[in-house]
RNA sequence: GGCGGCGUAGCUCAGCUGGGUAGAGCGCGCGGUUCAUACCCGCGUAGUCGGGGGUUCAAGUCCCUCCGCCGCUACCA
């Protein structure tokens, strides 16, 4: 299980969502919170010891009713199954149907979508039953308080998962800050008896206010033969998004973190959000040349070297003929913004879209290069600006979306994270700084040639090995950019750190594993310093770390950054300080 | 069985509680442009809105029915 978890943090960083609580059944404050809303609920009558019969199969461990069964015997193994009753604590659903169906009349956008607050309706008005939320005594559920026969059934306990991370009965602070959550998205399979039903049922025996909008969210299908089906492992159909990322970033020369933002871009654009979608790999590579590389990526890469080539690449002052598209910026916003509450999450990015479009046509509109041509400076500086202005919008736009994309065009706008001051208000026509430089880079959306793309994808079909195929022409860097900026430096986080322990990696004579101490944090790095390093010469010594590189496993060492080191193909020295100073310190 | 949903241009889909010549993106056709990643911009193309019947001055939009597909129908996070 500590496995598991490890995965899936693993697959969070990789897929670039963040979190400010993740958070596992098994921690022990987890424990005494389930526990103690067990008693209360208890307490209340709400929760009650009672008597549960059915059709029991022995193998499985399972009941089932008799509508179930497969001709008398186990719907799942098909054995004979036999009449049994056992002792179990229940929970009074049936107490709460009236209140839950007022809710969610008085407020309609409880549960969403709509097709599903339908199922939840009928649900609860064919007649709710009590829930059975304990079983006989295992070693891996959590025990109910006073009673060592029974443990509390894991979907019991998963639910109160939410209270825990909120703070619930251990700091009113953060459950004021947290609780009710504004809204709870989960799988359409679990949204009805669960997260619908018994969920805001326990939220009122608790006297606890409801979330503000509970949503379920479809399914991916996969569409490669004949007709869609639900994606399903043993079917061997299983898409991993990161393979696609992955073959997205080949197949276009893109950095693969892009390739992964542009995943996320398909599966956010392409379908409803609440629905099911069906998932091509052509689908997004389709999507990654329309929408990224024509629309979004060219709109960027035709403003720069019109800002380059007419004002030096610096952010001319917008003057008093600038702000031309100060209206499709705050329609784009506040579009925006109410699709993001209302979970459109499509038709957000559609109205970020409509602003790109604006942007390309408004480049066509005005044509700078002919505003030069005529002489006109003042009509020119406006235009430049109002393109750099709308970039700058959209960059902050697309961030939740695309984080890595977001900050790639903010860097070539000469700007830092859009993440840093993300705010509706700088979603506003004019925020732009003037006399800043602009950063030219690589495109960042290199256009796939959907041929060869689409040749590559058969012989993969075909099961052919794939064929030594030359990379797709990657524009060659120009010449090389000698200056950064300081913005383009800051993104490198230095910090002083002392080696701690260092280690050899069996089988592999060139790597250290080394333990670096940050102060407050310890980290585990890999070096290939170890033929001139022994690893005792370093225990103790002051580094520098490069703490925000990306996590990489070097020789089946999970490695959290590196350390700077002189010479070219093979380490000379290592960096040190000449003084002392605290751990962790920047270095800059 | 019961309840609910879906079927709209070649493709993927918007079209709320009834009303202006049925929309978007992609594709396709024509034209323009050359700042840009053979890109962008403009114009155009097509749909008996699953079949049939009904209500209404007026129906993808309401009612009935038929066909096809899908979901929910409790103790499996």
């Amino acid at each position: 299980m500590d496995r598991k978890s490890a995965e899936f943090r693993a697959v969070f960083e990789q897929v670039h969502c963040s979190f400010d609580r993740f958070i596992r059944t098994t921690e022990p404050e987890h424990v005494r919170v389930v526990q103690r809303v067990f008693a209360r609920l208890r307490d209340s009558g709400d929760v009650y010891r009672g008597r549960y019969e059915g059709w029991y199969c022995l193998p499985c461990e399972t009941y089932f009713l008799e509508k179930d069964l497969l001709e008398g015997s186990c719907p799942d193994c098909k054995r004979p199954v036999t009449r049994t009753q056992t002792e179990a604590y229940f929970f009074r659903t049936s107490a709460y149907a009236d209140r839950l169906l007022r809710a969610i009349e008085d407020r309609p956008s409880l549960i969403g979508p709509e097709s599903r607050r339908n199922e939840v309706v009928a649900f609860i008005k064919q007649g709710l039953q009590d829930a059975c939320i304990s079983r006989a005594a295992s070693e891996w559920d959590i025990p109910v308080p006073d009673d060592p026969t029974q443990t509390i059934y894991v979907w019991f306990d998963a639910l109160v998962n939410y209270l825990t991370a909120a703070g619930y009965l251990q700091d009113a602070e953060q459950l004021a800050a947290w609780w009710p959550a504004g809204v709870q998205v989960m799988a359409k399979d679990i949204l009805v008896r669960f997260h619908a039903t018994i969920w805001p049922a326990m939220l009122m025996a608790l006297g606890l206010p409801l979330p503000e909008r509970i949503f379920a969210h479809g399914y991916w299908l996969t569409g490669d033969g004949e007709g869609e089906r639900k994606i399903s492992k043993s079917a061997g159909d299983l898409v991993n998004p990161l393979e696609t990322a992955e073959e997205l970033a080949q197949v276009s020369g893109c950095k693969t973190e892009v390739a992964v933002d542009a995943v996320r871009y398909f599966l956010l654009r392409e379908v409803t959000f609440g629905l099911d979608g069906v998932y091509r790999t052509e689908a997004v590579m389709q999507r990654f040349n329309d929408d990224l590389a024509n629309d979004l990526g060219n709109l960027l890469n035709r403003t720069l070297p019109l800002v380059e080539r007419f004002t030096g690449g610096t952010v001319p002052a917008p003057g008093p003929a600038a702000g031309a598209l100060a209206d499709p910026i705050a329609t784009a916003a506040e579009r925006t913004r109410a699709a993001l509450a209302d979970l459109d999450l499509s038709g957000a990015l559609t109205a970020v879209w409509q602003l790109i479009g604006a942007g390309n046509r408004f480049i066509d509109e005005r044509a700078p290069w002919d505003l030069h041509k005529a002489g006109k400076t003042v009509e020119l500086e406006a235009t430049l600006y109002d393109m750099l202005d709308a970039l700058r919008v959209v960059g902050l736009l697309v961030s939740p979306f695309m984080p890595v994309v977001a900050r790639e065009i903010w860097a070539q706008l000469g700007l830092g994270d859009p993440a840093v001051q993300a705010s509706w208000g700088d979603c506003t026509a004019g925020r732009l700084a003037a006399g800043g430089r602009i950063v030219r880079g690589q495109p960042i959306f290199p256009r796939i040639d959907l041929r060869r793309a689409g040749a590559r994808a058969q012989s993969r079909r075909a099961g052919q090995a794939p064929q030594p195929q030359e990379r797709p022409r990657v524009p060659e860097p120009e010449a090389p950019r000698t200056e950064v900026t300081t913005d383009e430096f800051a993104r490198l986080d230095l910090r002083v750190a002392e080696v701690v322990a260092a280690a050899r990696v069996e089988g592999k004579d060139r790597l250290l594993q080394l333990t670096l101490s940050l102060g407050e944090e310890t980290r585990t790095v890999a070096a290939g310093i170890a033929q001139q390093f022994p690893p005792e010469t370093l225990v103790g010594k002051r580094v520098v770390l490069v703490a925000n590189l990306k996590p990489a496993k070097i020789g089946g060492v999970p490695s959290h950054g590196m350390i700077l080191a002189a010479g070219e193909s093979q380490p000379l020295a290592i960096v040190t300080l000449d003084r002392d100073c605290p751990l962790g310190s920047k270095v800059r």
